[in-house]
DNA sequence: TTTACTGCAAATCTTTTGCATCAAC
DNA sequence: GTTGATGCAAAAGATTTGCAGTAAA
């Protein structure tokens, strides 16, 4: 919960209030392994408190997104999925055998992105990007 | 409608029954200039065929990519888009700014592919592969 | 005639929103 | 005490499904 410390203090510092639901739903994201959905953040809090809402789950994070604290990855299917914004930007091969999620350095995106600008002039913004494949481990 | 030719022969080789929805279905997709989204092809089935209903869009569109005649391309955002598998795998930049989509050759995706592959063991599959970022209109 | 396909309505699933109440400051 | 945050319920948007009727073969 250490780590917390600085997304609460923007919070602080930027006058919104601290409410236990907003401290937990931090939280949960801050000690995930890895990225988080809305719904798992949810169902951690609902342990330790009930009475919380999804809704207000959705709501922390959309303010959290805004305030820049928190990165959303959107890996297709439908799912969104949330991480800190101090962890960096990192990429993902998905593998569409068992679901593993491989970290993905983001230096080997590097040459794409330079290829990118110079034959098609684009800008890439690889922040959120998810590669989907077969792991060696479902290499048959 | 020429090219819906190899679309609706497989569908009839294989036994699949041609009601005009499907007819309809097929040669919405085959016309699009690109990819084209579940409910683009419903609004234009439906100016000629107004009894026709989404669903039996969606059910059309799940035989297609189970029969491996269309290619679906699931762009975020909740969008999943289709296209002939015919016209082969591209891929495409989308411009954050504007919402160009600008069509993109495989070949630029060659050297991370060998990338993945010598340092990861993964095996990319990246026949759905949308980069976001700004296109060079709209770099100020 | 047979049964695959369709339309319809209702159900899912995820996310958003309006509103009255509540609690952080 | 203020006003921003929450819980609740309902809405919204995309897709799916059960079922009885319909039409392609």
């Amino acid at each position: 919960m250490e780590q917390s410390r600085d997304i609460i203090d923007v919070l602080k510092q930027q006058g919104y209030r601290l409410t236990p639901q907003r401290l937990m739903v931090v939280s949960a994201i801050e000690n995930s392994e890895d990225h988080i959905s809305a719904e798992e953040i949810y169902s951690q809090v609902v342990t330790r408190y009930p009475s919380v809402n999804i809704s207000t789950v959705y709501r922390t994070l959309e303010l959290l997104k805004r305030l820049g604290l928190v990165t959303e990855t959107d890996l297709g299917g439908g799912r969104v999925r949330y991480h800190p914004a101090s962890k960096g930007h990192h990429h993902h091969l998905v593998c569409q055998e068992c679901g593993a999620m491989i970290d993905l350095d983001e230096s080997i995106l590097k040459p794409l992105q330079e290829a990118l600008l110079l034959e098609h002039d684009f800008i890439a913004d690889l922040r959120h990007l998810a590669i989907h494949g077969r792991c060696f481990r479902c290499q048959r």
